[in-house]
DNA sequence: TCCTCATTGAAAATGAATGTCAATTTCTTT
DNA sequence: AAAGAAATTGACATTCATTTTCAATGAGGA
């Protein structure tokens, strides 16, 4: 069984577990969305989703995706643009992010000390602590050659908010 | 001169650098800023502001906001909620969030020893960083205590989207 | 099969944030 | 001090992502 396939499954736990019916737009929706990749937003599975089926609504993008958040297998990410995009979890792979606020490139890395960094915090304040997000902004290696690391009005880019 | 009244002058100075002028409201928004803490919305601050002047529009909130992000003093979050928290510059005080998902607290912290992580990350990537976010979820003290650390949906608190 | 209730897509609604524009204000130049 | 060019303002309209509404359809247990 494909990483997938056990997502897929799990996905399908979660609509019997609360009463909910399966679908063939959800399952279109579901699969097409952890095939892929990271950091899709709403729209661009919908237009993924047009070659293979027509009948799939871009509200029904949204709601399947706020389903599969619920379930714990989807967490939403804003970036600095105006919309939100969406990672499959658990996380298999490295989910913290260095943003380009020039060019607007996503780059992902992990670090394993940073456990340490949530584990200390929230102990001493007494939180339980399930998910972090964090996100570093600044120039990629391309960008800070080009621009000196001196920032640039592209208008495009995200932006640290 | 108080830390506010810094930070007042060093937004004029931008303003003059940039060629733009000052005005009551301008004023009034900036100083209302930097005394309102922290995470505050524009809504608030518009909110704020209409005890003393009528006058003031929440689009020209919205506006000083932008210049304040511009000139550097000013930083905007989005913590699972649907509009825009801001938060002065620079950071005089912790700056990385814990966010309870149950009663929407946001308590504030810092640990040093992610400006090692910070490093790591960007160096080895060929990054320059210049500023991070990192936000922890999960469940405060009470919250822990009360639901046993198990969701409960209320609607309004934030959500790791 | 029947029957109930979830689901769907289209259209309308929402809500945060931004653009438009005529009237006003700032600030430099006489 | 007065004038004039240019920036600023607020009310209103607009945008854009996301959500709600609602009538028609579909799923799946009895």
């Amino acid at each position: 069984m494909s990483d997938s396939d056990a997502r897929i499954q799990r996905f399908a736990e979660f609509l019997a577990r609360s009463g909910l019916k399966t679908t063939r737009q959800r399952d279109r929706i579901v699969r097409a969305f952890f095939a892929a990749g990271r950091h899709v937003s709403a729209e661009e599975l919908y237009h993924r989703l047009q070659t293979e089926d027509r009948g799939i609504g871009l509200v029904t993008v949204y709601r399947t995706l706020k389903l599969l958040r619920e379930a714990g297998l989807a967490t939403g990410r804003q970036f600095g643009d105006t919309y939100t995009r969406f990672d499959p979890n658990p996380a298999d792979r490295p989910h913290d992010h260095l943003i380009c606020t020039r060019c607007g490139k996503i780059q992902e890395f992990e670090d394993a000390s940073l456990h340490a960094v949530r584990e200390k915090a929230a102990r001493s304040l007494g939180f339980t602590v399930t998910e972090h997000k964090l996100e570093l902004y600044g120039f990629c290696r391309e960008c800070t050659r080009l621009a000196g690391g001196r920032p640039v009005r592209s208008g495009k880019a995200a932006r640290p908010v």
